[in-house]
DNA sequence: GAGTTTGAAACT
DNA sequence: CAGTTTCAAACTC
């Protein structure tokens, strides 16, 4: 059983986890579906945003690589959706030519190609990497921009204040790490990545390594570098920016080979403003690096291919959540082609609030071809459905044609729950556990194609999104159906505290994954882990060939929600009580937060996976309604208004807007100019409100109060009466001191609160009502001893 | 826990 | 857009 190395846990970067650093943008599409295909022309096409989503697409250029499977990344091109798109001169393009020996990379050409005539920063430049990459010693690449034009990296303002830094690094394979950074003049091919918002938000830059070997730290370092140089160079608002880098070591088997050590290098770009929103990271998947979010950048569509034979095709789809969330990777398998030479074209698709980027596998039959051909029309194993006018958290992509089964992990001190899909066609395999020192263990020998995935979160924007995309099922048209003994797919998902993350609902993509590769990646909101949790993790076990299905059953369950049993705690979903709305009006608290039904109380209730077609009609209904039916309700008011506010403004006529009943008052906001209520009570200088605020002050303190002396006392007599009773005897001999149970002692406890309280309220004074307290605790001695005492008789 | 009240959502 | 109905949560007893 493959589990997620802890590892990756521990080494990814806070930011990351950092839902507070996402960088919302209302303006992002949910969903950029891929361009259509023209390979795969079975698929429907691809419903476009109402933004043309711009595409970058990695591809190998040379079929006629050397075998040595590595790194056959050799173009990078991005476009934008539209079909036509690409052409022009505008197009930047990005020349990389491997000049280290160790590199069995051909000359390839990185092309970046920037479509949008608007872009002044793109037209007609063409730049040039400086193809004899340094770093042959420890086989890394590093691309950066040689020649560039003029004005590309000179002007600042050629990037886009919300531009995006496109950074490609790595598939490296073994010992072969690449490392490929969109300088800005590139970037601003990245215009692709980053449309203009116009938002003015700053740059961000993340490079990701995979693949390589242990020593690829200084790649981080130098992508940082170069990184540093880029923000530097083009984004004067980001000045100050660290990069953290994040090195994570995996022994990713080789389908033939011996197990290589791969390192992934996890280099994020850091605000020194305080981490907040401007981080991103690229996600990590499979030895592929793709994507980065962009907040406040249009949609788009980022397809990467690589010559990595050894992981299968996935997809891998970022549902914008409503607000900052989390987001799962989910690496789902596929049957993988019978081909002994992996070379694997692999379209990764995510969305990132705005962006998708598509990785899919096409399962090449050719036996010696390392040569990777990618191009986001390969997003084919991916269909978008265009729901008009649905919110991008609702964003959905329906489950993969083939489900794997589930397995969820929980690391122990990790943020993230992994959650793994174990295809049918898997063997065996059991869950190594999530420790640590598993990491290399976690991925089995014998699975030739087993890729390491880094669970990445990503910043999702806020979409203020007109379309839904919902990816539907497609049915696998690999190749062959050749059964892999290690078909293993790994969900990631981090989980964060819901008040961290705006609730969201699917918004999840899993593509069934093609080709060799055994692993593919989506990733799913909350949610939709709860689903899988609650549905097809089952299902899947029991239509698979999973040999341990009970495996998955005792495996380490996702907390309520997805969140972990202490976030849970912090915030606890009420659970819904819908019983005919079916949990698909608004009318569900569920619903409305945009999140499946969990352990909830209704009946009938549709807001599920297994009734997503329903959900979606609901959700488009409620957006027809009212576009901003899924927004948040509280956000921001005016200028001099309170920081936050009603965004409708509620109509409460008999409740004085002082009770739960008020939208306002719930909030524990007040009242603004823009609600219609009567009578409202909720205002700065409401005497109502005061009192009812410092009575409910009152109240919590009170409980907090009784909650620290309970505790206290139970502590004390527990200690007291722990120490005491070998030596207390009931008619000679020892008592057994086992007695002193924690009910016992917070019996006693609750004796002596209910007296104390009795003695308040009876007005005794201080010193009657202490002596009142301590002959009850005489008494409950008295008890507990007495009973002690008893049982040793009985027991005797 | 049952019944009532309330206001948002849905409907007309 | 206004009035009415439906609905589920909040509240009361």
């Amino acid at each position: 059983m493959d589990v997620v190395p802890p590892e990756l846990n521990s080494l990814l970067p806070d930011e990351i986890m950092d839902t507070e650093a996402i960088v919302t943008d209302d303006d992002l599409p949910a969903v950029c579906p891929a361009p259509p295909n023209p390979l795969e022309t079975q698929d429907a096409p691809v419903p476009m945003e109402t933004e043309v989503p711009e595409i970058v697409t990695l591809c190998t250029a040379a079929p006629s690589i050397p075998v040595q499977r590595t790194q056959a990344l050799t173009t990078l091109t991005s476009t934008d959706s539209t079909p036509s798109s690409g052409t022009g001169s505008t197009g930047t393009q990005l020349l990389l030519t491997p000049s280290s020996s160790t590199m069995t990379l051909q000359p390839t050409s990185l092309t970046l190609t920037a479509p949008k005539p608007s872009s002044p920063q793109v037209t007609g430049s063409l730049q040039k990497l400086s193809t004899p990459l340094a770093l042959p010693a420890n086989h890394q690449l590093i691309l950066n921009k040689v020649a560039s034009s003029p004005g590309s990296e000179a002007k600042p303002t050629m990037l886009k204040p919300d531009g995006q830094k496109l950074v490609l690094t790595t598939l490296g394979k073994a010992g072969q790490p690449i490392v490929l950074a969109l300088p800005p003049g590139a970037g601003k091919a990245g215009t692709m990545l980053s449309p203009g918002d116009g938002k003015g938000q700053p740059q961000q830059f993340k490079v990701v390594t995979i693949g390589g070997r242990t020593d690829l730290k200084p790649i981080g370092v130098q992508a940082v570098s170069t990184a540093s140089q880029l923000i530097g160079t083009s984004q004067t608002a980001q000045q100050g920016q660290q990069l953290k880098t994040l090195q994570i070591t995996k022994k990713i088997p080789v389908s033939t080979a011996a197990p290589v050590i791969t390192k992934y290098i996890i280099t994020k770009a850091l605000n020194s403003k305080g981490l907040t929103s401007q981080t991103s990271v690229s996600p990590v998947v499979t030895g592929r690096v793709l994507t980065q979010s962009t907040p406040g950048t249009p949609p788009r569509t980022i397809t990467v291919a690589d010559a990595l034979s050894t992981s299968g095709g996935s997809k891998v789809a970022i549902s914008p959540l409503k607000s900052p969330s989390k987001l799962t990777v989910v690496s789902v398998a596929s049957p993988s082609p019978t081909s002994p030479q992996k070379s694997v074209a692999v379209p990764l698709s995510v969305a990132l609030g705005q962006q998708i980027l598509t990785m899919q596998q096409s399962t090449p039959t050719s036996p010696a071809k390392a040569g990777v051909s990618l191009s986001a029309q390969n997003v084919k194993p991916v269909q978008t459905v265009s729901m008009g006018g649905v919110p991008p958290q609702f964003k959905t992509i329906v489950p993969l044609a083939t489900p794997p089964n589930v397995q969820q992990i929980q690391v122990p001190g990790s943020r993230f729950h992994y959650v793994r899909l174990v295809t049918a066609s898997s063997g065996s395999h059991t869950v190594t556990g999530s420790s640590p020192s598993s990491v290399a263990g976690t991925i089995q020998p014998a699975k030739p194609m087993v890729v390491n995935s880094a669970a990445v979160r990503m910043s999702v924007p806020i979409v203020s999104a007109q379309t839904v995309k919902q990816v539907v099922p497609k049915p696998l048209t690999s190749a062959s159906p050749q059964v892999v003994t290690s078909q293993q797919q790994r969900l990631i998902m981090p989980a964060t505290p819901l008040q961290q993350i705006q609730p969201l609902p699917p918004g999840t993509l899993l593509a069934p994954a093609h080709g060799q590769g055994n692993m593919g990646y989506a990733v799913l909101s909350a949610p939709y882990v709860t689903q899988l949790q609650q549905s097809t993790i089952v299902t899947l076990a029991s239509n698979s060939g999973f040999s341990t299905p009970s495996s998955v059953q005792t495996q380490a369950r996702l907390p309520l929600n997805g969140l972990s049993a202490s976030d849970s705690t912090s915030r606890p979903r009420k659970p819904c009580n819908c019983t005919k709305s079916q949990c698909l009006k608004l009318y569900c608290d569920c619903f409305a937060n945009g999140e499946f039904c969990s352990n909830c109380n209704c009946t009938n209730c549709f807001n599920n996976l297994e009734h997503e077609s329903e959900r979606l009609k609901a959700i488009k209904a409620c957006l027809d309604r009212n576009p901003e039916a899924f927004k948040p309700k509280i956000g921001k008011g005016k200028e001099g208004e309170s920081d936050r506010r009603h965004s409708k403004g509620c109509n409460c006529k008999r409740s004085g807007c002082l009770k739960n009943y008020c939208e306002c008052y719930e909030a524990k906001i007040m009242c603004s100019s823009i609600c219609k209520c009567v009578g409202c009570k909720n205002f700065e200088e409401s005497p109502e409100r005061k009192t009812l605020m410092h009575l409910a002050d009152a109240a919590e303190v009170r409980v907090q109060q009784q909650t620290a002396a309970k505790t206290k006392l139970s502590s004390q007599i527990s200690d007291l009466l722990t120490r005491t009773t070998p030596t207390i005897s009931s008619g000679g001999g020892k008592l057994p001191y086992t007695f002193v149970t924690k009910e016992v002692a917070e019996a006693t406890c609750d004796c002596l609160m209910e007296t104390a309280e009795q003695a308040e309220l009876s007005n005794q004074s201080q010193a009657m009502a202490e002596r009142v307290i301590l002959e009850e605790f005489g008494r409950c001695l008295k008890r507990i001893i007495n009973y002690a005492g008893k049982a040793k008789t009985d027991c005797c």
